[in-house]
DNA sequence: CTCGGTCGAGAACGAGCGTTCTCCGATAGC
DNA sequence: GCTATCGGAGAACGCTCGTTCTCGACCGAG
């Protein structure tokens, strides 16, 4: 099955509107930027997306799946449970040093549309509950109390969005100190130092998220 | 001084502005909407801001002021002072159930705008800023460490974040036992109970946020 | 060679919006 | 009473943008 013509086409596409909806915003970019920047006809363009929301539902479907797993790649290779926890932060902060970081396309995307488009809301509601329920995979696997997830996912949020508007990575050394400190305290309320939680009170491995 | 003609007509300017650009996004208002609401004439309107953003500086400007104003007055209602700095995620989680409540304006604004218009990150930045000097003093006057003082912003902006996209207010009990947990960790690691910290430490009381 | 169909390039259309302009009625000064 | 000024209501302008339409070039089939 060779690369279709259709399936570059739609790759080169994808690619365009990633850039630039990521980058400049959704109202701001019109379809001639994106055609022009996916060296498309806008017949093309048209014919793979019906309608620019289309397109902008497309662009953040494929940008979630990408970055869900960057982000469990890189927190997979630390081997310790625990420390694949405060990992996840380490590689935020990887993440917010990259040049042209602008913060996390759906709290964005939420923000601009938000009020007057309910697919939106479902993206951005899709992509964090996707985002919360790793986490609580992550959690669960550490052996950690289930409490501690949400609590660890607001600090991740805040530090995407403080990130963003101060255009600096410290928010991710201050979540990972924060989380340290949480997942250290959450630990030590087992009044059982680790390894020696007993077995009977939930799943500690293989977690699968959702 | 009664309040001249003018001043009511930007006062309704500024509510209308308000109620719209906080409810339905920026970039979604038109000047027509907004002169519909505030029942001015269009040429009073421009008389008054000569651009539309002009009008959306003057309506984050005033929000700013209130917000703070509003956290601050709730909170200080709480005497003890390392009681203040959770009061502050039950004064948010206040904020995330009043009726219309879609988030923080200045994410959403920063989300919508920030790449496309430096005023608008300007302004996210000063409030921004402005709210974690704020939660600074709270950590001094509490006599807990400065690196307290991030964390506990992270966990609000998070908090914020998480309750507009689901539009529930379980992120500021989230954030709030987060946060917890937060300060009787550093309370703990000064290995000094309450009130027995040497007085040359730093200044506890009369913190003026800036 | 000719014809039919496909596809690319870009013009065109219709709606929305920020901003300005026009007109008209009311009012104050003489 | 008459005129000059002001302010209100909304039309108009110029631009952008999502979407559709037109036209002409190319290409395989007969």
């Amino acid at each position: 099955m060779p690369p279709s013509d259709t399936e570059t086409a739609r790759a080169r596409l994808l690619d365009a509107s990633e850039e630039l909806f990521y980058s400049r915003g959704i109202q701001t970019v019109g379809m001639d930027d994106i055609r022009s920047a996916a060296g498309l006809p806008l017949k093309r363009v048209y014919a793979l997306y019906p309608t620019k929301s289309r397109l902008v539902e497309a662009y953040l479907e494929r940008r979630d799946i990408r970055w869900r797993a960057r982000i469990a790649e890189a927190v997979s290779s630390e081997p310790d449970p625990r420390e694949r926890v405060l990992a996840l932060f380490d590689r935020l902060g990887d993440w917010f040093r990259e040049p042209g970081f602008r913060g996390c396309a759906w709290i964005n995307g939420f923000g601009e549309l938000g009020a007057v488009s309910e697919p939106m809301v479902r993206q951005a509601r899709a992509h964090k509950q996707a985002f919360a329920d790793y986490v609580a995979g992550l959690v669960a696997d550490a052996g950690l109390p289930d409490s501690l997830a949400p609590q660890l996912v607001l600090l991740a949020e805040g530090a995407m969005v403080s990130a963003a508007i101060f255009g600096t990575d410290a928010p991710a050394r201050q979540a990972r100190d924060a989380a340290a400190a949480l997942v250290a305290s959450a630990a030590g309320a087992d009044s059982r130092p680790r390894g020696f939680r007993s077995p009977g009170g939930g799943d500690t491995v293989g977690h699968e998220h959702r």
